[in-house]
DNA sequence: GCCCAGGGAATCG
DNA sequence: CGATTCCATGGG
């Protein structure tokens, strides 16, 4: 049995700082980061450099090449542990493959490190709005955009913009993050947010057909979109999105139609390892 | 310059 | 219903 995190402390100019390491054969932070489920998680000299949940979170690797979390313990067990889903069973998900589908037996290989975060379903709003019709670069340069503009100033980088600061807005201050034909469809989202209209934090208690119905109701959201939101939002595994790529693989793998029931409750796992691996080699 | 991107809404038959 | 068309912008 691996351990999930060690807490460590080194001495850094004088002071303590703890860190908390992860054992390199549950996660690969290099695949999530280019996984396309989170667009501000990025590979930088030497690291890796996250912005989540208000904070900014930097990794890097020990001797031994097991993941260095520059946090305190409190905000791994209070937020990172859960983010990075450390206490899900992927083995269990990758053994369900059956032995005669050689694609996603070849998927799972490739993408094996891989996890679904638990991301903040505001976040995942609107950057899912953002992600239709754009290519994963450029998803991630408008975000880079909103939070520079929008995001309050916090140590290293921005913050997400909340809702409040979104909603506020005029369409013309919001076009220069590039978003296109796509803008009025944010000012919306932030609106029905800020108003109370929509109440996200409520969303985690509903069942998936309510959840989806709420979500497909903000102008811009269709069942693409709403199932990123459920995914990596809200951590619905079952939830299946389908994107041009997973199309792609669906039609040439499977018929047009992907075998969803042979994975009751986490298809959405698959569909992430699916992605991962399309993507890469562009099938 | 060209093609395409983690789609959705409006329109048409 | 399903199929078609338009949508703005930038990355490769």
């Amino acid at each position: 049995m691996m351990e999930a995190s060690i807490a460590q402390s080194r001495m850094l100019r004088g002071r303590t700082i703890i860190m908390m390491t992860v054992d390199k054969n549950l996660i690969s932070m290099e695949k999530v980061a280019d996984s396309g489920q989170c667009f501000r998680m990025s590979v930088i000299n030497g690291g890796i450099e996250l912005f989540a949940y208000g904070r900014r979170l930097f990794i890097s690797r020990n001797d031994e090449g097991d993941y260095a979390l520059d946090c305190p313990q409190g905000d791994f067990d209070g937020v990172w542990k859960d983010y990075f889903d450390l206490d899900g069973d992927y083995a269990a998900y990758e053994n369900s493959v059956p032995a005669e589908d050689e694609f996603m037996l070849a998927a799972v290989s490739y993408g094996k490190g891989i996890r679904i975060l638990r991301q903040e379903p505001w976040e995942m709003l609107i950057s899912f709005i953002i992600s239709q019709r754009k290519n994963i670069p450029a998803i991630r340069s408008c975000i880079a955009k909103l939070c520079e503009r929008f995001g309050e100033k916090i140590e290293g980088g921005y913050a997400f913009p909340t809702p409040a600061s979104l909603a506020r807005l005029d369409e013309a201050a919001l076009a220069e993050c590039s978003l296109g034909y796509r803008t009025g469809y944010i000012l919306s989202a932030a609106r029905m947010v800020d108003s109370g209209d929509l109440d996200l934090d409520s969303l985690y208690s509903v069942d998936y057909a309510d959840m989806l119905a709420r979500l497909m109701a903000v102008p811009g959201v269709g069942p693409k979109v709403a199932r990123c939101v459920m995914l990596f939002g809200y951590h619905r595994l079952e939830a299946f999105p389908r994107d041009v790529w997973i199309n792609r693989v669906v039609d040439t793998h499977y018929a047009g139609n992907f075998p969803e029931q042979l994975y009751p409750g986490f298809a959405g796992v698959m569909q992430q390892y699916a992605f991962y691996y399309a993507r890469s080699f562009k099938i």
